[in-house]
DNA sequence: GTCCAAGATCTTGTATGCATCAACTCGTTC
DNA sequence: GAACGAGTTGATGCATACAAGATCTTGGAC
């Protein structure tokens, strides 16, 4: 039954829905019934139909061809080519930022951020936590150091896929030590697209941000080499193989 | 009244409503309430609530802050920001087109589309329609020539807004003689991003397609000092001044 | 055996009434 | 006079009954 707690119906068919997709008991391709649903959650339609218009808006349904919702479909390609987009799209944002010139605040926070993740590798052991929540601030700020809206929307929509968000294929606690050497590297090019941005150096910006998320698909396809199986891994249960 | 005809309810109110913000009737920023909205269509809210839902996918309301629906409002700069983004994405179509080589189908579609087009200079006068539709077919294949789904997922929503199609700001019949030195140079970007896409020249495809999108800013500074204000463009009368 | 059509069934579309929630008003208290 | 809170208004949240449409089934003609 699995009651989650939310502020109204609507919010607990959404969260609900949503974990079944992302742990991918709902499958990908699979169509879905609101009275089923309504049933499952011990509510009407009417908040269940809102959810899955919602979650249409996120990317993780699509409307079907004559009418209804399907849980759309990822294989390991559109992995790959969303991790790509993102690098595409902070790359034009950190572009954007370096042509245009970037907010001053915006820009201070970010140096802070940079030297916070520096701090990380002083002395042997990195922090996993710490790491991780420093690289989503970075990436958090570089999506709004355009100042453009439009790159902003398109891409936290992007972002929102699950297997696209910056911190999504992070060695984790297991493998942190062996795969330190990657997040060295990562850290470096926050450095470098940081200066490249306050330089005004908008071709290089651009170039790093996007080198930058080859990073998530190196480590992607490290964990898949490791795991074996890409349904191990948190950020790709839903993706059809 | 303005009774659009459609299979039901529910596209009636989605085709008004985006009439009227395409229009500029309903302005940007602007809160939309159901019952209101109903009552002008003579249907329940319920079908507004599922428009309105429709439209907040499309990109033309967001969600307000507690709860209900805005207009969402666009200005000049978020115009350029978009056409700056269809070309980032274009290009990264045309790029991967390149290097991992295009579906040799749609490469011959696209070829026969250029092939259109440039008949459409053999004589004196450029017909309008005919380019128009050529041109629409162009940028059609070169969304879908990446084989990624998820390029051409975000692509097809970003070219949804009207003033980011590559269409919206071609130079109209009134302009078209003194303006056709501009399409003649966009179709030349035309053959060249095609035979570089062919030539598996990643780098020269994506330059290209994303220095095309320019052509539509160009087009649209010029048509503003042309008009002097903004409203007087279709795509651009949703637009705050 | 195949095709089509009529009916049955499953699913969504729509209206509506009541519940709930948020914002505002206005009066009270300190 | 400012802050707070109860009542009021207005908007959406939600459930439900019924309508309409889509799809599947079945029976019959050829």
């Amino acid at each position: 039954m699995a009651e989650a707690t939310g502020s109204n119906h609507t919010i607990r068919a959404l969260t609900e829905i949503r974990k079944r997709i992302l742990s991918g008991e709902l499958a990908g391709g699979e169509r879905l019934f609101e009275v089923p649903l309504a049933e499952m959650l011990n509510i009407s339609r009417t908040p269940v139909r809102e959810a899955m218009s919602r979650l249409a808006e996120e990317g993780l349904l699509e409307r079907a061809k004559s009418t209804g919702f399907a849980v759309r479909a990822f294989g390991v390609e559109d992995v790959i080519d969303a991790i790509e987009l993102r690098g595409v799209l902070e790359g034009t944002a950190a572009r954007l930022a370096a042509e245009r010139g970037a907010d001053p605040e915006l820009l201070a926070q970010m140096t802070e951020v940079v030297e916070r993740l520096d701090a990380c590798f002083r002395d042997d052991s990195v922090d996993f936590e710490i790491y991780s929540r420093g690289n989503e601030d970075f990436h958090r700020i570089l999506t709004r150091l355009s100042g453009s809206k439009i790159i902003e929307w398109e891409l936290d929509r992007v972002v929102h896929l699950p297997f696209a968000s910056p911190s999504a294929f992070l060695p984790d606690k297991v493998n942190l030590q062996s795969r330190q050497s990657s997040l060295v590297f990562a850290q470096a090019q926050h450095r470098e697209i940081l200066a490249a941005i306050k330089a005004r150096e908008g071709s290089r910006a651009e170039a790093l941000a996007r080198e930058h998320a080859r990073t998530a698909r190196r480590d992607l396809e490290e964990a898949m080499k490791k795991k074996g199986e890409a349904g191990q891994l948190p950020g790709l249960a839903l993706v059809v193989t």
